[in-house]
DNA sequence: TAGCCGTGGTT
DNA sequence: TAACCAAGGCT
């Protein structure tokens, strides 16, 4: 069998740059790496950055070693463990699978299988059988998506490039070493194949590239036309009473599903300001500003205090969480930021 | 297919 | 500053 060269060169490349992470064996280790701790990390990186995904990847891994761990875990700690990183039905769909892993007796080492579970797509599935289990698969990243792009000119907009990134990628795929060449491909198009001025210079595979020989890398991939984001308002209610803080919890599907949150208004473009019942409301001077995937928010916030506790607010029911648990409670960063700014203000009002 | 789904860093 | 972007999946 002739030698491919790209993946020749690709390979020789990773040698001696491959970025050391927490979760990977170094390049040519011929150990296969447990599983439990690939997959965990390649659910975590999900459109989610290295920087952001370590710490989390060594909290889980501390708490949770293995899958028949996280498998026996509560759903509550689990969303805890992972509020602030995002995509929360990634966490859900993360310990379902763990129990499904477990109960069946072993983890799914083949393609196929690993795509049956929840939370695993066509890249997961393809990464995981790579990395773990060495099945010569054809990984597709947003990285791999551009590399090849552009190493083959291919000019159709994503995602319906996607078909033909894969079929012009598989036939150089290595089969003794399939998870050296996808970190290795992912890990170029993080540090030198990047989205703006790619540092061709240092490139192992510009001897390979169309678009190099163009001289016009940046033009890859062609992307549709996307859509801009619309801007919503709504308003929190804070309510004390004594030491304790009405929360609820979001609905189990949908935005911030499943997580804690403060009562409110719904949040619309043109979203009129209201309280749940009569009393002196504060309004804090400055909105809290969000940007979700499809929306920017701008959420004010309305305090007040009750001598009487309710056990619903607006039609939810409502738990009363003492104002020292708030920063252990779980929040989704939106909600983190308005804690902190009533807290902040009322810290303020103690000093003067 | 295309819209929904978080957050933080980079340019 | 605003847009772009990140080891995507689900419906």
């Amino acid at each position: 069998m002739p030698v491919d060269s790209i993946s020749r060169d690709i390979l020789r490349w990773y040698e001696k740059n491959a970025r050391a992470l927490p979760w990977r064996h170094p390049p040519g280790c011929t150990q296969a790496p447990d599983p439990y701790r690939v997959w965990l990390a390649e659910i975590m990186l999900q459109q989610t950055t290295v920087a952001a995904a370590g710490p989390y990847w060594l909290r889980f891994l501390g708490r949770w070693p293995t899958v028949q761990a996280l498998a026996k875990a509560d759903d509550a700690d689990v969303m805890r463990e992972w509020a602030g990183l995002g995509y929360y039905a990634r966490a859900r769909n993360l310990l379902a699978a763990a129990r499904a892993i477990s109960a069946a007796g072993a983890f799914p080492s083949t393609e196929a299988d690993l795509r049956q579970l929840p939370g695993i797509g066509a890249y997961t599935a393809a990464a995981i059988a790579a990395i773990a289990f060495g099945e010569p698969a054809t990984v597709i990243d947003a990285n791999i998506e551009r590399v090849v792009s552009r190493l083959f000119a291919i000019a159709t907009p994503l995602p319906a490039a996607k078909a033909p990134i894969s079929a012009a990628l598989a036939p150089h795929v290595p089969r003794d070493r399939p998870g050296d060449f996808a970190q290795a491909l992912m890990d170029l198009g993080a540090t030198t194949c990047t989205p703006r001025n790619p540092r061709c210079l240092a490139c192992p595979l510009s001897p390979h590239c169309a678009a190099h020989a163009n001289g016009n890398p940046d033009a890859y991939p062609v992307k549709a036309a996307k859509r801009l984001r619309p801007k919503k308002q709504g308003l929190a209610w804070w309510i004390e009473h004594g030491d304790d803080i009405a929360l609820i919890r979001r609905p189990p599907r949908g935005l911030l599903g499943g997580m804690p949150a403060l009562p409110g208004t719904g949040w619309a473009t043109d979203q009129p300001f209201h309280m749940p019942f009569e009393a002196e409301w504060r309004i804090l001077p400055e909105p809290v500003s969000h940007g979700f995937t499809h929306f920017e928010l701008r959420l004010s916030v309305a305090c007040t205090t009750i001598a009487h506790r309710m056990a619903e607010i607006a039609g939810n029911p409502v738990s009363w969480i003492s104002r020292k648990d708030i920063p252990a409670i779980g929040f989704p960063t939106l909600y983190a930021r308005a804690a902190k700014a009533v807290l902040d203000q009322s810290h303020e009002q103690v000093i003067l």
